[in-house]
DNA sequence: TCTTGATATTCAAACGTTTGAATGGTATAT
DNA sequence: ATATACCATTCAAACGTTTGAATATCAAGA
């Protein structure tokens, strides 16, 4: 057993045992087209051996001789975030059949710590990478290293296509209209708006959309029932954000049938604080979330919520650029630089018709 | 500006462009300890000039040459499981100021999957490994390669000492007390219990706590109100298995004021189960989880849980590994092979006394 | 003039792979 | 006999970095 003290296993402990050179050994163990021509008695001996002795090629090794390291970075702006999770989960589905490594990294709504991951994904020589992010954050300088060294990005969650950079994520304007236009067919007229947090890329369309619809179906928004997250990032303030703005709004006295949350938390946060407040969901308020997330599916009652195809939008930027890293003839149909997917309703248990006998002071 | 055509800056280039030596650029820009011996000037010099051309070091040659990768291999075993989303970020708030990096991946309940990803993590020549798993699976033969690479291993989630792998963990069976006796303080007598897959590790360790309390508190566990989820490995089978106990329960006609679920999923499916069947909780029914997951916090009412202190979970396994690898003078602290941490109760709105006047049938 | 001792920089080998070219075979066709 | 083709294997160079040893320059001390 011919193996240092300490280290790894390599190619000539394996060609030293199986007495060949570390050429053959390496040209069967890579299954490399010249292997065709190494006796078949050779190959499993060589096969054997290199189980035996727990043999691994060194990717890094692999990776400096044959420039490729069949890498991928997924840079998450907040993996607390439940909203990353299905998105990183649609990216490793996509990056798997084409034996792709997936290296994710997690900003934590950190700027520094952005910058650093993104330095570490370009020092190992990831051959693309993947942001998902959907802050609102200064970018230019970081991405200026990845174009400097030719790496192709696409961002999932914002539309950067005015700095030309491939983006994928949700129609949020047509969620907010599919969102208002529900709460609108079960009757509702005056319903109350929880705006996302100024730097959240999300806000301003969602914001549009429930605008548009409540136009369109002749309904006046009152200032007074419209609220707006402030600029915290950690995804659990937006909890305790709907929490407050629940109690505010009850103890207001102003008549109000439903909330049109901007994001799932905020949605369960009012419905936390209207229950404290003594209404009950639905019956006497009905509640709207956006992104469909975990919370919002095991909740009671169950919440009606606009679902982002999370796991889809995943997939298709790892497709994207597994097609730019890979422009094998058949594969040259054009990406749009924007891809925006429609978002879906998800109706559950949070939502019904307004009160009949609803008191209307003020 | 000496740039190949494709593919990315290297120390050649900045070399060429500042005409010296690759020595002396490698050694400034990699502050070996020889940078004393050049000229501020020239350092200064260097280091714009790599900036400027957005030169990174590969990791990859680095790593060869250095024969150490500052890279710890993370394999949850499913990280769609809220359980695992703390431990990870624990794991990366200790490895962060050590300059390692995280290489996570997700093994997504699949033993295929992780048998492939524990080959890239080696691959990849993670100085070490994390695995994050509480499935009961046979991991004699995958484990047999890290060892036959000298590759020092934790596990977070079960208990393997018995193999001698270093294990970090909760103390379920405390946990289970602690939950059985916070509704036996609040004056519940007839408990119900849904026990865990048996192929999970924590099934068993709560059940014994449950039992031990209960028997502690002279109280009998009815057989009938005992349940059993299957061995289902998706996290949210465990929803609709409480759910549907909730349903069996409540039509079963049997007497109950409590519900100890095996974990916060469990205990929201029971939740709605019960309040689909008309029962209110807690004023009807009281119901207790396990793990302290998002969900847990942000429904309504809150879930009165056992907290396990998972991102200190996460955060340990680092450091003992960190201290294996680096053993610095001053951190000889032994570690003991079995690290196992007290769970916390964390009471929120979902217990409460027993109803005063249960109809008693049976 | 010759050491000695800094200071500033370069040489060259090595890390573990891959791979185009080369090597010696042996069998078949001319 | 010689060329041709194929088979099984090896050589050697390269990938981008690090680093112990070597070199070159200069100043000061003997």
């Amino acid at each position: 057993m011919a193996k240092r003290a300490s280290g790894h296993v390599t190619l000539s402990h394996v060609a030293r045992a199986c007495e060949l050179s570390i050429s053959t050994v390496s040209i069967v163990l890579s299954e490399a087209p010249l292997s065709r021509h190494v006796a078949e008695a050779t190959r499993q001996r060589i096969r054997a051996m290199a189980s035996r002795l727990g043999y691994h090629p060194d990717v890094h090794a692999r990776s400096l001789r044959r420039r490729r390291t069949q890498t991928m970075g997924v840079l998450a702006y907040d993996l607390s975030d439940p909203f990353c999770i299905p998105v990183v989960h649609g990216i490793e589905e996509a990056l798997q059949p084409a034996q792709y490594f997936a290296l994710q990294v997690n900003a934590q709504g950190k700027r520094k710590l952005f910058d650093r991951y993104l330095r570490m994904i370009l020092e190992r020589r990831a051959e693309g990478v993947i942001v998902i992010a959907s802050w609102i954050f200064e970018e230019a300088d970081l991405l200026a290293d990845i174009e400097k060294n030719h790496v192709p990005i696409v961002i999932v969650g914002r539309d950067l296509t005015a700095r030309r950079i491939p983006s994928v994520l949700v129609d949020n304007k047509a969620g907010g209209v599919v969102a208002m236009q529900h709460l609108v067919s079960l009757g509702h007229r005056r319903i109350a708006i929880v705006r996302g947090p100024e730097e959240l890329f999300d806000s301003e369309p969602r914001w549009q959309g429930f605008r548009c619809a409540a136009a369109e179906a002749g309904i006046d928004l009152d200032p007074r029932l419209v609220f707006q997250l402030p600029n915290r990032l950690d995804p659990r303030s937006s909890f305790e954000g709907g929490v407050q703005f629940a109690k505010e709004i009850v103890s207001s006295g102003i008549s109000f049938t439903a909330v049109l949350a901007f994001d799932d938390l905020t949605a369960l946060g009012m419905i936390r604080g209207l229950t404290e407040a003594g209404l009950r969901v639905p019956a006497d308020c009905s509640v709207v979330g956006f992104d469909d997330i975990l919370p919002a599916a095991v909740a009671t009652p169950g919440l009606t919520t606009i679902r982002q195809p999370l796991e889809e939008m995943g997939q298709l930027a790892a497709e994207r650029l597994l097609a730019t890293l890979n422009p094998s003839d058949s594969d040259k149909k054009r990406y749009p630089r924007l891809q925006m997917l429609a978002p879906q309703l998800v109706v559950r248990a949070s939502t019904g018709g307004p009160q009949q006998a609803g008191p209307i002071p003020e």
